[in-house]
Parts: C-alpha cells; structure tokens; sequence
DNA sequence: GCCGTCCTCAACCAGGTGGTTGACAAGAGA
DNA sequence: TCTCTTGTCAACCACCTGGTTGAGGACGGC
C-alpha cells in the first residue's frame, strides 16, 4: 500500500479524514480548530492530518507553536482521474451492448492485462 | 466504516483491487479468470471479489458452478461527485486568493460544520 | 452415482489501523 | 524565568485486513 493512488485512496476512506477535508476548503485551519467538533482526543486527529499529508491531500505550515493545515488539490485530480477512465470505460460498455452481445460467442479468453492500473 | 462512501473508497485502496476493476471494463469475468495473472490463491480473490461487491463497485450472477462478476457504475459516479465537490471548492478558493487575504484578518473563528460529508 | 471443476466458508496468522494515555518539545507572554 | 498553549511522539490496546490452508458445497459430464 505505498503507492500514490493507493494512500489517497485508503486516505478518504475514513469518514473522519473525509471530514477533515470538507472543512478544510473552507480555509486552512489549525490542529485544534479541526479536533474540536470531535469526541476524540487531539492526538488522534493529529493521526488522521498525519495520513491526509502522507497521502499528499494536505500539507502543513508553521506559525509559531500552530501548525496551520492546507488542502491540497493535486491528489484529487489523480484520483478523478482513475475513477474517470474506468467508469467511462464502463459505460462505453453498456451504449455499446450490442456490439458485445455479438461478441459473445467468440469470448473464450480472459481479459487482457494491458492496461496499467497506477 | 459501514457507509457507502467509506466502503467504495476503502475498496480501491488495494492495488489487486483497482486492477480487477480495470480488466472488468473489457468485459465479465469468473473468479478463475480474474485469479489467474495473480501469485495468490483463489480464496484470496474470492475475498477481494467480495469486499468490491459489498461495495457496490461489482456484482456476481451466477452461471452453474461459475460466478461471473460484472462492474457497476453507479458508485463510481458517487465517488467522483464527492471528490470534485470538494476539489472544485479548493480550486475555487485559490482563484479568489485576493478575497482570502482580505478575509484573514478577519477569520479567528473555527471553519463550519454545516456540510455533509457522506 | 461418481468424479472433476469452480468457488466459498472457516480457522488461523502477521501486520496495519484507529483510538487511548502520558510525556515532552516549541513558542508566546507574564 | 516560569507558565500556558499548541501540537507531536511513544507505548499500548482492540479490532480489521490480506494473505494462507483445509474442508466442502454446487453443478456438469461421464
């Protein structure tokens, strides 16, 4: 689980992370700003921004002892990306079907692996 | 972690997963077909088989003794319009930067919570 | 009916995840 | 300097995850 797409992925899995994030495009907010609506100590949202920031969905200055905390919208361009390309993928299939249903009786193989997932 | 949203993103946090989603765009596939290309048992894929199904990413009908498993569109859609709601938002904030800054002396107070997030 | 094929279920295991508490580092302010 | 605020680090815990092996269910073909 070390690559990009995958720590983005497992990052917003989290309905807490998720959150996090929904408020932060309101503007950049410190540690204790984003724990305080949370029945969870400060450490653990601390964890969670720990996660948004390996995933690259976050990053974090320094003013003073604050860290303030800053979405960022890289990531999520790649992970639309991925999503795109496979959902369009899947609905070209459908419009399609009778195509498909043509090719039916000459499907015997399994599906090629060309494609790069990452 | 039992929401719709949480499910469908933990699911394509897994590499093996992403890719037995993306060979099911070139059409459906059985459990042994899809195992094959992998350096794992079947249970194994069996298992990722079932984690996509109940997030609603996948289906499986049933053929005798074979399992056809079938992509679904329609959680991609959900992902997608959750991850550009809140990157368009961040996007959006950036271009007005000006606004932002003129707001900064002015922001002392934690971001609100009026949105949801699943 | 019996065998082979395709697949799932159950038990197990190592390692990861999401939370806790306690200690402490870094700065601002008296 | 002493203290308060802000946040991180480390150790610990229960539970989940992604793999394994072994057993067995469902179905087609002989």
């Amino acid at each position: 689980m070390t690559d990009r797409l995958s720590q983005a992925f497992s990052a917003l899995a989290d309905p807490t992370r998720r959150d996090i994030v929904a408020r932060l495009t309101a503007g950049d907010a410190t540690v204790g700003e984003l724990a305080e609506p949370y029945d969870m100590s400060l450490q653990a949202v601390s964890k969670h921004l720990k996660v948004l920031e390996e995933a690259g969905l976050v990053t974090r200055g320094r003013d003073a002892q604050r860290r303030p905390v800053h979405l960022e919208a890289e990531v999520f361009d790649l992970m639309t990306r991925w999503i795109e390309r496979y959902q369009r993928r899947a609905e070209e299939r459908y419009q399609r079907l009778d195509t498909v249903l043509a090719d039916l009786q000459g499907r015997d193989t399994a599906p090629d692996l060309t494609e790069d997932t990452a």
